[in-house]
DNA sequence: CCGGGGTGTTACCTCGGGTAACATCGTCGG
DNA sequence: CCGACGATGTTACCCGAGGTAACACCCCGG
């Protein structure tokens, strides 16, 4: 028979460890959730790298089709947005142990350097960037823009997620609102606030 | 004598590697450098954390004081987040093995959760979440936005930043650009591509 | 009957974080 | 002067995790 039916139990069985130790999970931890023992897990996936990438491709087929699906919507864009980020932090709290595995890089990258997003992010903000390039007119700097919003609000949506996933101040939905306020410029047209401290007179220290 | 004065060596000599070889430099690198041997590197510092953690408080220092006080300054709104993108770009410019010790998260964090912002980023999200909290008016609202966008915002930079890094795209100035553009809602003002696809018409396929 | 491709095993290697136990040197107080 | 203390340093070891070698079984097609 073709590899591929053990290769996914194999996989249904790291999912089932990592699911509850998290992503650090040791490839014995693994091979004894599966049954069996270490090196068949090397046989199928070459190193922990390797298994890893397949578990992550599996999951990232979901998120990432579904991030997809989102950005191609026929809406607004602002409701495009709003969609494309619902998408994702629902993603990832319906499996907080996966997204963790999706969202951290691999510990040990000595080759190249230290990239802040992981493979599967990477994929995302990939998408980001095509979509704000088809979609929205950015007169000659549009490439450049692309790109660099596309790694910058996957990286936004990244951190602000995780923190939302830690803590859950709030509804998902509100989480929504915030972020997309966030890129909607709200933060550039809120009014000053009239008790800011000015610069040159040290009056009386507040906190801190 | 104080302990202190050895510790600023060892440190040192943990820069000097690092710098080298990378933030994955093993104790025992760190160690021989250092001229000795690991055991001492336990002693002052616990563990490969602590040293870490001492590592980047050091540099953090620099960083998060120019944040800081980037963030203070009597600017426009725009200008001040302009000036505080450029400053945290600057920093990491100036020392990438160093600012990649600082993003990146402990490899191996059972413990608690694996945030996806490390401890001296985290700092510098609530330093921004205070900013805007006691600069901005968002209303009802404020906290949560303040949190919610000093994590987003950090991110953003962090990704930004990371890709910017490595592949140096453009000068400084405009990323610097780019990044503010983001935060001010350009691409909420931006117009719609008249060629945007649609989503019933499959017509003729352009290049991917 | 045999051979190959799948299954699985035990036992081992290497390397990195972390520790125990021991030796040394200088200084301070009695 | 001498012992105690606190710092320096050492060698040798433990442990756990990634990764591999060598061997054994099982089934199926020629």
């Amino acid at each position: 028979m073709s590899r591929e039916p053990r290769r996914e139990q194999l996989l249904n069985a790291a999912d089932r460890v990592i699911q509850r130790e998290g992503p650090s999970a040791s490839m014995n931890a693994i091979a004894a959730e599966a049954g069996i023992t270490k090196p068949i897990l090397y046989r199928h996936f070459g190193d922990r790298n390797g298994l890893i990438r397949a578990l992550t491709e599996r999951h990232t087929g979901g998120l990432l089709a579904a991030v997809r699906a989102a950005l191609a919507e026929p809406l607004e864009r602002r409701d495009r947005v709003e969609h494309v980020l619902d998408t994702y932090l629902a993603g990832i709290e319906a499996r907080p142990q996966v997204y963790r595995l999706l969202t951290h890089p691999e510990p040990g990258d000595p080759s190249g350097a230290g990239n802040a997003l992981a493979p599967a992010l990477r994929q995302i903000a990939e998408e980001i960037t095509r979509a704000v390039q088809s979609q929205v007119d950015l007169g000659a700097d549009r490439d450049l823009l692309a790109e660099a919003w596309g790694r910058g609000i996957t990286g936004m949506v990244l951190a602000a997620g995780d923190w939302w996933l830690e803590t859950k101040p709030c509804s998902r939905t509100r989480m929504v609102q915030a972020l997309a306020d966030l890129l909607w410029g709200r933060l550039a047209a809120a009014a000053d606030l009239p008790t800011a401290v000015l610069p040159t007179a040290p009056a009386e220290p507040a906190a801190d």
